[in-house]
DNA sequence: GCGATAACCGTACGGCTATACCGTATAGCC
DNA sequence: GGCTATACGGTATAGCCGTACGGTTATCGC
């Protein structure tokens, strides 16, 4: 959308409903004419973008599900899309980012944001639970503590990563994050797995 | 600073020359005097608040160390304090958050944002180091991946803590992120210190 | 065919903003 | 005493922004 384009390439200052319709090549009364407010079209693209990036992940973990690889490498590999490691990642978080700046003040944002946050929490602790089901977690593991770290962990590299793009001390950022990503995720999955329903990591 | 009063109190775009002025009891003409540009002035404003959370936490893993505290413990204090856990915390979170959210666009306040990540990530590098020498961590070990994840985790329980103030299924914030710190320092600080004997600071 | 509804454009307007500018006063220095 | 720099207030202005509004074309059910 016009509203994404404008943000990671001036900013979300340079986000005018005049400027938007001219980048989408439309009118300015015609962007009123789907959106009756300002607010109401950055809440839109908002959560377009949000829908966008969750549904990508979602494809990238059926796609490791269906080559039935360990949980442990599915769930790295969807927290993985989330790190800005390239320009087309950079730019959405930059979008993304932008968006959550501005939620601190707009409630209507804030709550897609926690939404968006929540959901992706609830992901991980629903693989937890599947990776006890076959072996790959310990029995009596609570999946919440777990997901909350693992969330946070793919959040705060996210922006270690947005921030020094091309590692720390030598170290490229996609080792650093692989590593690390993998490292948090065997304290977790300790085991291998026996047998899995892949239908049950269906939402 | 006025400007921080005005951004959690009113968000980031109420923060006006005009209402600045205003909120520190002073003319617009004043402002103009002391900040050429309105830049000038949240520049200034972001430096000084987050010069101010650094010596804060500095402060903090001050009185650890004369405390003769494990490294460990004392890292965990200053790593907490960064976590919006009280009502302190969280304006501070909410007014570095915003700032970071405009550091997307503005060059200069990136540079700031990147600088104050960058000086974190050093201490807790040197914090590992140190860990080596007292026999905390293993001495084959190098401290910047381990001080990246422990940054990273830092900064992304902070956004988990202040999305969900009131913790995650039922755990409290407190109890959530203070495990999980734990657990993420017990990954890298894995001896004890040999000078002093760490089991009485043990709870 | 025809009325209604939706898609679409252009512009006018009131409000807010940053900032340039001018005026004053106070304090330090020669 | 004068002179200059700094501290401070008030205001004018040019520009941009969101939005209201009136007009034009296209689509479609009946």
């Amino acid at each position: 959308m016009a509203v994404c384009e404008l943000i990671s390439n001036n900013g979300f200052d340079a986000v005018t409903v005049a400027r938007t319709a001219a980048t989408a090549g439309i009118s300015v009364g015609l962007v009123q004419h789907y959106f009756r407010t300002k607010d109401e079209m950055l809440l839109h693209a908002f959560h377009h973008v949000s829908t966008h990036v969750r549904h990508r992940i979602d494809k990238r973990i059926q796609a490791g599900i269906e080559h039935r690889r360990p949980i442990a490498r599915v769930l790295a590999a969807g927290m993985a899309e989330l790190l800005p490691l390239d320009a087309t990642r950079r730019t959405e978080f930059r979008v993304m980012r932008a968006f959550a700046g501005r939620a601190l003040d707009v409630p209507a944002l804030a709550e897609v944001d926690i939404e968006t946050a929540r959901a992706l929490r609830a992901d991980i602790a629903r693989a937890v639970r599947n990776g006890k089901e076959c072996g790959e977690v310990e029995p009596d593991l609570d999946p919440w503590p777990a997901a909350v770290r693992l969330a946070a962990v793919t959040d705060g590299l996210a922006l270690q990563v947005y921030r020094d793009p091309d590692g720390v001390q030598g170290i490229p950022a996609k080792e650093l994050t692989s590593s690390i990503l993998d490292a948090e995720l065997g304290a977790t999955f300790t085991g291998q797995c026996r047998q899995y329903d892949s239908r049950k990591d269906r939402p």
